[in-house]
This record gives C-alpha cells, sequence and structure tokens, in this order.
DNA sequence: ATGCTTTACGTCTAGCGTAATGATT
DNA sequence: AATCATTACGCTAGACGTAAAGCAT
C-alpha cells in the first residue's frame, strides 16, 4: 500500500466521483477505477459501493478512509518536521475567496507570497458561490458570514457591519434619503450570491431593526455591486470591511450612517480534518496580515465618521 | 512512499543492520540499501548515518522512524477492524520461551493454535538466553523474573516461588535434608541462564533469608536442570510452576518444604511500541490459557501439601 | 443521449536479485 | 581476512494512458 493510494481513495470519497477525483490528481478515469479496483482486492474488502452515477464508501470503507485519513496527516507532518525550512515552499494551493475580496486586496497578498517563494503554485477560485472545501479540494477559503457546516476547522479575521453606500455623483443627482422608509424611492443595488437573490435588508438603527423589501433591478455579485455603487448607479449594502479604500478615498459615501445590518464576521476557513501543510500557512499568515491592516483602517475610519 | 518502505526502514533501525534487516525481510542486502537510499533522496533527507560497521539513524531519521511506527501501527490496526474475523490468520509468530516451558507446556499450545489455523505458522525459539525483541523481531516472549527492559510491554501471567526437589530415588540413596546447612552434603543441581553461572540460593523459610554458596558439578539450563533432578542426579532449585507435573506425578519430591527463594513474577512480553496482531493475540490467548491451567494446579498443590 | 465506470492492451519505469566492488574492523 | 554496505546490470511486474465498451439517469 502507498501513500499516494490512501491520498488517491480519500480524494475519490471527498469528490463522491472516480473522475472528478482523476482530473484533480492529473490521472485518467482508467488509473482510478483501477486503482481503487487494485487495493480492494489487496485488503479483500470493497472500500466503495458503485453505480455508474454515485460512489459512495462501506462501512469497511469508512473504516479504511479513517485510516487512511489519519496516516496522510501523520505522514505530512512528520515530513514538514523534517524537512523543515530546508526544503522551499513548493506545490499547488487552491484559495477561494469571494469575488470582491480577491480583486481588492486577497489577489494582491497572493501574488507576493508566490513571489517569495518561486516553486509555489496558487489557483485564486473568486467566486462568491460557496465551494465545498472538501469536494473541489480548496485548501482554505475566506467567508463572510456565519459559519454553518462544522466539519471545516475556521479562524475568525474580523468582523464588521453591512453600511449603505453611494456615490458622491449618484448623490448628487439623487437626495441621500433620510430615513430608511426614504429607501424605495431610490435604485438599490442587490446580490445574487447563490441561487436566490436577496430581496431585503434589515438594518439596525436608533428604532431598533427594520427590514426594507427591496424590487432592485441590478442584481449581481459583490464584485458588481460595488463597481455599480461606484458608477453611480445606486445605493448599495457592502461590509464596511469591502468598501473602506473608496470611503477613504471618498469614491463612496455611506448612506443612512445611523444604520446598519448586523455585524459578520469573515473567517478563514480549512478542510477540518486534514492537516495544514506549511504551503499553505504561508498564505493564510500573508492574507491575515492584509486582514489585519484593513481592519485597523476600518477602526480608525469609524473612529473619525462616526 | 509505501507502507513496506517504512516497514524496511524500521527493520533497519531495529536491527541496526541492513543485512540483518534483509535476512527478516526475506530480501538481500543490495535490495535494502538502494531502498534507503531512495527514500532518503526522495525526502531530500538522511535517515541513517552509517559506515560499513554501523547503522544509526540521525536526528531528522528518529523523526522519520517516529512517523513511520505510527503508521505502520495505524494501519495494522485498520486492517484488523477491516478484515476482522473474516480473514483467516496468516504469517509467521515468532516466540522466544525458557527452553523448559517450551518443552513442557508452551509447544503442545503453539501447535493447537497452528492446528486451528492452517494458514499460520510459529518460529518458537527455546532459549533461556534473554532474546532482544526487537533486534531479534520476536513477537512475544515469556519471561521469568523482574521486569527490567521499559521499552517493552509485558503482562504478568502468574507469579511462584522456587523450591527446591529431588527424585524420590536420589532420596532414598541420601537422606534429605533438615535443614539449609545440610545442603551442603548434597549435589545441588545450578543453572547457567546468561553468561555466569549461579553459584547462590536464597531461601526464605522459618528464620529469615538465608543464602547457600553451592558448589555444584552440575550447571545447566533449565531444562537441563529438571531432568537431572528427575533421574536422581541431586538436588535443584525450580520454580513450582516448572516442576508441578512431575511434583503431581510423584517423580519430585518437595525438599526442605519450609523454604523457599522468593516469588518470581513469570511475563508475557511484547514489543511496546508496536501494535499486537491479531495472528500473535491468537497465540498469547492459548498460552495464557495453559498458564492459568498450570497456575490453578499450583494453587491446589500448595494448599493440600503445605 | 450524455456522462460515468469499467475493461483491454501497449508502454514504461520502479524495484528486485545476482554478482562484483569498496570500506571497515 | 572477514563482513558489511554499495554499485552495476539485466529482468520482471506493477501502474499509467489510450481507446473502446457497458450502464444508469
Amino acid at each position: 500500500m502507498k501513500l499516494d493510494e490512501m491520498q488517491l481513495l480519500l480524494r475519490v470519497a471527498d469528490t463522491g466521483s472516480m473522475t472528478v477525483a482523476a482530473r484533480q490528481l492529473h490521472l485518467t478515469p482508467a488509473a482510478v477505477s483501477a486503482a481503487v479496483k487494485r487495493i480492494e482486492e489487496s485488503l479483500g474488502v470493497r472500500v466503495f459501493e458503485r453505480t455508474t452515477r454515485s460512489v459512495h464508501p462501506t462501512d469497511e470503507g469508512v473504516e479504511v478512509l479513517d485510516g487512511c485519513e489519519a496516516i496522510v496527516e501523520r505522514w505530512q507532518r512528520t515530513l514538514e518536521r523534517v524537512q523543515g525550512g530546508r526544503r522551499e515552499l513548493e506545490g499547488t494551493v487552491h484559495i477561494s475567496a469571494p469575488a470582491d475580496s480577491a480583486y481588492q486586496f486577497v489577489g494582491a497578498a497572493v501574488v507576493a507570497v508566490c513571489d517569495a517563494h518561486p516553486k509555489l503554485r496558487v489557483v485564486l477560485h473568486s467566486s462568491d458561490a460557496l465551494h465545498h472545501l472538501h469536494r473541489d479540494a480548496i485548501d482554505m477559503a475566506i467567508r463572510y458570514g456565519p459559519m454553518q457546516d462544522s466539519t471545516l476547522a475556521a479562524r475568525k479575521l474580523t468582523e464588521w457591519p453591512g453600511i449603505l453606500v453611494a456615490s458622491p455623483s449618484y448623490l448628487e443627482r439623487h437626495p441621500a434619503p433620510r430615513t430608511p422608509d426614504e429607501l424605495v424611492a431610490h435604485r438599490a443595488i442587490t446580490l445574487q450570491l447563490s441561487s436566490t437573490p436577496i430581496s431585503e435588508w434589515i438594518l439596525e438603527g436608533p428604532s431598533g431593526a427594520r427590514t426594507i423589501d427591496l424590487e432592485s433591478p441590478l442584481c449581481g455579485d459583490g464584485f458588481l455591486a460595488r463597481h455599480w455603487a461606484l458608477e453611480g448607479k445606486g445605493i448599495a449594502r457592502k461590509s464596511l470591511f469591502d468598501v473602506i479604500d473608496d470611503l477613504e478615498a471618498k469614491r463612496l459615501v455611506r448612506v443612512l450612517p445611523e444604520y446598519a445590518s448586523e455585524r459578520a464576521a469573515i473567517h478563514m476557513v480549512f478542510p477540518s480534518r486534514r492537516f495544514v501543510p506549511a504551503r499553505v500557512r504561508a498564505f493564510d499568515a500573508a492574507i491575515s496580515d492584509v486582514f489585519k491592516e484593513r481592519a485597523d483602517r476600518c477602526e480608525r475610519w469609524m473612529a473619525s465618521a462616526p
């Protein structure tokens, strides 16, 4: 039994597909199929119950996969202790980040890490859609909002409320609303993160929480929403953290400043069970630094412009 | 990296020799040497520092070996949970036992286990010399007396004092001693277990502990000592546990019954760190049963013949 | 009908034994 | 001188890709 074969089994189990596992491992489906068959024969145990349409671990398969996972992790840990700083970082790291974060600041941080480590490769998945970390072999992800998947290990990076913003040009043409009720007269820029668009904003203000029903012609991802706001297309609700650059540069102005949506945490997420290798930790450190710096600027902005 | 390669590294480390490891693994020294070299190159780390005369793990090698050990054990555990009772026991088990125990009762127990499991092979090392469990790849050993090597895992089987015995024929010719002092007039059968012969008996009796200096013409291992006693060649000191058959059959008679040497424990010993596989546990169970049954007979004998 | 797993076959390389070489006590 | 690790070389078997076939939705 080889460690590569164990990782292969884990990939098949995580993705639930030999073909997808093959893609991720840079192998052909035939090779994966043959490997699984070979392993099962050597064990005398069926690891996966499969039709042409699905691949599921058997009861014994779960035992085997647990063992493989523990073993692969132990080996990675050993390798790092032994090779430590000697070996320069290499390999490929898959990072998932919301589009707006990726374009604004994660991208730059990632480039800096790659520049420092020539053998390191990165695939930055910029999408607001929630990636399944296990399924897609994502090594780390940045996620806004509450954590739900308990099989993931998350570390909170920072936490900020959503605020309403518009460009100065837009506000010249459309006087800023003075109460939440006046928002209906404005063009709201809304988000469609997953399949269904978000059609309401919950705003907390001096008079408690208010729910605003929206009828918005402009609906896109976080990056589009911010750019539409910059272009004066309407009022967007964004995390303060995402628009701090624009607020500092006065490209965007806060609207209804006494109202804000609930503080939402931003997490760095890892596929829990797996050991986090040094190459991933390098990106983690760099991105965390960027978040720290941005969070400081958010603090200062909040203090200066209450 | 393959699990077989990890086991190879462990064998080399335990034996301290590529040639010995090769023998135990049914490989040639060339293959072992090549494997070590190949592994070291793939790790980018030197695992063993070696001359033609010695093989020692480097600092990094210790880390690697620790990892390999944990991994091999985890995998064996996984295999057993998965294959459980399905697979019949197979493979070879190396058992070390003192000569007298091996010939008298361990041998029979071992045969019974092999009869029940046709694919199981056993090598019974019958020797009073202490085998190095790690070095010689012994799976389990029976050892009389106190445990010293703390790197081994031991389980106490039973505990009995040494007593003095002689055959009825001998006692007809030489009247039994009535006090320890009278022993000097008898022929004592002594042991040579390791390199130096044992030249004194420490006997505890009604008047406290007595040390008897011996000048014995007959000196051999535990099996020889018992047989010489049976043949009427003199008085031997044996663990009650070893001579219970002969006492019950009245082939041997206890001498100076109010005197006995310190109770000594008999342990079942395993190479601690390693996982104990099912095939070894099968022998453990069978041999433990034999010990239990013999210990009961010792109890009864002690009760009936104080 | 599409997309998945499986089978068949040719190719290549990793890993073994044999045998010779070099080093150490 | 004897023993051990290493190197060189030929060989075998395992593992991959290509291509085709078989199934399930």
